[in-house]
DNA sequence: GCATGATTCAAACACTTGTTTGAATCACGT
DNA sequence: ACGTGATTCAAACAAGTGTTTGAATCATGC
């Protein structure tokens, strides 16, 4: 009988983390409809009725795959970008600062204990186009505050840039750090800098932030239709 | 029994294309694992064998999908570059004349006969982060010469940016560029302007130029440690 | 000690997957 | 008109899918 809602004090035994990270690592290696429940299973070392008994579905396995990093990352990104305005007193920031609050936890998840939180940084980077359905309902919920909030900081920093035109480039500024955190060689642009550990990501960074800084910095085009994107959080959008 | 290599010429009734139709809106709907052969051949209304007959297998039909477009788009590329450059006489290009090389034949693309030529860009823009080992064959076959031609063609635009750097910067670039194409609204940053037709991917364009070359001619920034990352076309380097 | 509930396990469930088969149908050159 | 090879079709194939079941095992409170 599943527990229903066992409070996570008793120590139980690790079985369920044994998923999740097994679940992690081949989802990122697979895809997620390509990753069987019984290539899970064995690689986490549990029985095959484990995922069912312990999470239900396969679907709630994967969303609590991202449940569980996700709410931290992007509260880490909260505080950070709450704590540099702080600082700042009531002057605006640098649209660097505001890039900096976005991809410094990042950086930080990447060190975690052994890699773990970099295999799902890859993950997560691909998850953002992946069609599941179950990604259409899990990111947008864990991006709601952090969308409005980072959107705020970044037109107040760059006042000279239209609204329309800023949510455009927060879209393209998202593509570039989702294919950064990836670490998507499909194209194998990069074949060296595969030791991915912490120093990567940190250079990584140290070379994202500017080139995402000088794109939104830059004059805005002329002579476009207004054609008006709204930021939204509406789930039926497409 | 399969024709081996039938001429083109011979009108083959469409089925062949029915189901690279079908398979191409599929396979973007629902991602390639998720998408059986049953229901790309319901949807051509074609019989379920067809596939095996005309293509062998389902890889080789997604191979096919592949194939059939990314050839001429990046030839396509490819000669818009060498005619801008041709025009140039000897003089180096500006970076958002080499962007325009690489972007508008996928804006041509995009104004296909009634949307064919779009799905397939919403597809592409998701296979380079697709986990499945067709795409790790399939696309950097395809992308060979567009990388090292436009790796090149920006080098000259931007002989102070060092080459590490502007590698890195050419991955940032495709990460943009993918995220633009596949018109994801993962974070559902845009709602409107989902009416995806040929208005919308010039409108984009406009936007996504000014930006990405705003940051490909950003300063080089400080204090790296040279991590040397490398141009090559490796098959073998994850 | 035993009883109780949570957890594991092997086995089976019903179903879908890609692929193959062999006969039926079509197109067409002679 | 016949025959030949390409193409379609319904049916089946073996293998793999997520999920369920019911008994076995474990831990723990009394």
């Amino acid at each position: 009988m599943p527990p229903l809602d066992r409070e996570p004090t008793r120590g139980s035994p690790d079985t369920k983390d044994r998923i999740l990270a097994a679940a992690e690592a081949l989802f990122m290696e697979q895809g997620y409809a390509a990753t069987s429940l019984r290539a899970i299973t064995a690689k986490a070392k549990v029985n095959l009725a484990a995922v069912n008994y312990h999470f239900g579905s396969k679907e709630a396995l994967i969303r609590e795959v991202f449940d569980r990093r996700l709410g931290p990352l992007n509260q880490a990104r909260l505080d950070y970008l709450a704590r540099l305005e702080f600082e700042a007193g009531g002057r605006a920031l640098t649209p660097e600062k505001v890039l900096e609050a976005m991809i410094t936890p990042v950086v930080q998840l990447s060190r975690d204990p052994l890699k773990r939180g970099a295999v799902f940084l890859r993950l997560l980077g691909r998850a953002l186009s992946e069609p599941e359905d179950t990604m259409k309902q899990v990111l947008p919920i864990h991006y709601r505050d952090v969308v409005l909030r980072f959107k705020d900081a970044l037109a107040r920093a760059l006042p000279e840039v239209p609204e329309q035109e800023l949510v455009w480039r927060m879209h393209f500024t998202f593509g570039a750090m989702a294919y950064a955190m990836a670490g998507n060689d499909a194209l194998q642009l990069i074949t060296t800098c595969e030791a991915e550990g912490a120093d990567d990501a940190e250079a990584i960074i140290r070379r994202l932030v500017p080139f995402l800084a000088a794109g939104l910095k830059a004059p805005a085009p002329q002579g476009l239709r207004t054609s008006t994107p709204q930021l939204t959080t509406n789930r039926e959008a497409a």
